[in-house]
DNA sequence: CCCAGATATATGATTATACATATATTAGCA
DNA sequence: TGCTAATATATGTATAATCATATATCTGGG
């Protein structure tokens, strides 16, 4: 199953208004960095791609100081491809590979004490990044009065929440498990 | 930060015992496939690459009907190499990628009823694989008594427990949304 | 005053991942 | 009898993702 999904977000920003690259690499950050993150060479690299498919325009603006922005715009085909893909079935979960939990899967191999330590990591990993999530919960609703995106609110809304529940999830799982291995 | 966990992963299933590739593609799924899947290419690819590396060891047993078993075996500096990664704290959080979420994220682009379908496809995905991990989780501590991995049994049974929290927590946003959806 | 971080783009290299395909036999089912 | 699934390995290709690096300027904090 080809999951192109880095096209289709793109396209999806795109579809609130004209941007950079660089201005979309801190959309992701803002809002959906807790089921999607993408480098910027990687985000440059598919707008260029984008643009070969007639998705997207580009148009450049200098800048005195600053190197030129390139602005990119959704075409009317990129639109219509969009809103094809988004009506398409997702087929499948999506894969998760979190190597942290295999040190978790084998920890019999470890002295108890360094799993502990492990733990004890990644709960306040969590912690610090339920803070992230919890922020852009807050100026959410914000964001999307000031861009027009008022329809758009629940939605994205939605998909936080759901990121800040799965981190919780792990929180209070992770907290049980040190009890359990301190009393092993 | 560079992550090559399929390596330690299946030197993680081979400090249990020597297994062929076919078998490791087992252990994948019986035991760890809420948080890492491998495909059949791949694992073979990475095993003779930690032949050629001195992490294992491989014998041919020869069948007479079936394709000859390839068998690899930890070496000791694979076991020491296991343990050391192991060992080493896991310093991010691991990168989710779910592309079912733009569809959500996007929702407001596309007809009530169309987003609607969307989620129930997925609750009805996650129900299936939570039978899976059920499955899972039912059968470990036998596979554990069958293998001489008591020692083993409250790690892998914690990471299953995780597996299944995650899919109850998602379920139960979704019909939250579904219902919210309806609503609107 | 210096250093870090934000702004803004881009390339090159390497690795990881996915997907198709090939081979060959047996067992079980319809 | 014909089809699918299981057993078992392997290669080839394409794309996705990561990491390092390069350039150039401005702003703000210590």
């Amino acid at each position: 199953m080809i999951i192109v999904s880095l096209k289709h977000a793109l396209l999806g920003f795109l579809s609130f208004g004209p941007a950079t690259g660089y201005e979309l690499k801190h959309a992701f950050e803002n809002s959906i960095q807790h089921f999607w993150n993408a480098d910027l060479s990687q985000i440059y690299r598919t707008l260029e791609s984008l643009k070969d498919e007639g998705f997207v325009t580009m148009r450049i603006e200098h800048q005195e100081t600053k190197p030129p922005k390139h602005i990119y715009s959704l075409t009317e085909s990129g639109r219509a491809e969009l809103i094809r893909w988004l009506s398409e079935p997702t087929v499948e979960l999506p894969t998760v590979r979190n190597p942290f939990l295999f040190k978790v899967f084998f920890g019999a191999l470890l002295p108890k004490e360094t799993v502990l330590e492990h733990l004890r990591r990644f709960d306040a990993a969590l912690h610090e990044r339920l803070e992230i999530y919890k922020q852009i919960q807050e100026y959410l609703p914000k964001r999307c009065r000031e861009q027009g995106l008022r329809a758009h609110k629940p939605f994205l809304l939605a998909t936080v929440r759901l990121g800040l529940r799965n981190l919780e999830v792990q929180q209070q799982w992770c907290r049980e498990l040190i009890s359990e291995i301190e009393r092993l």
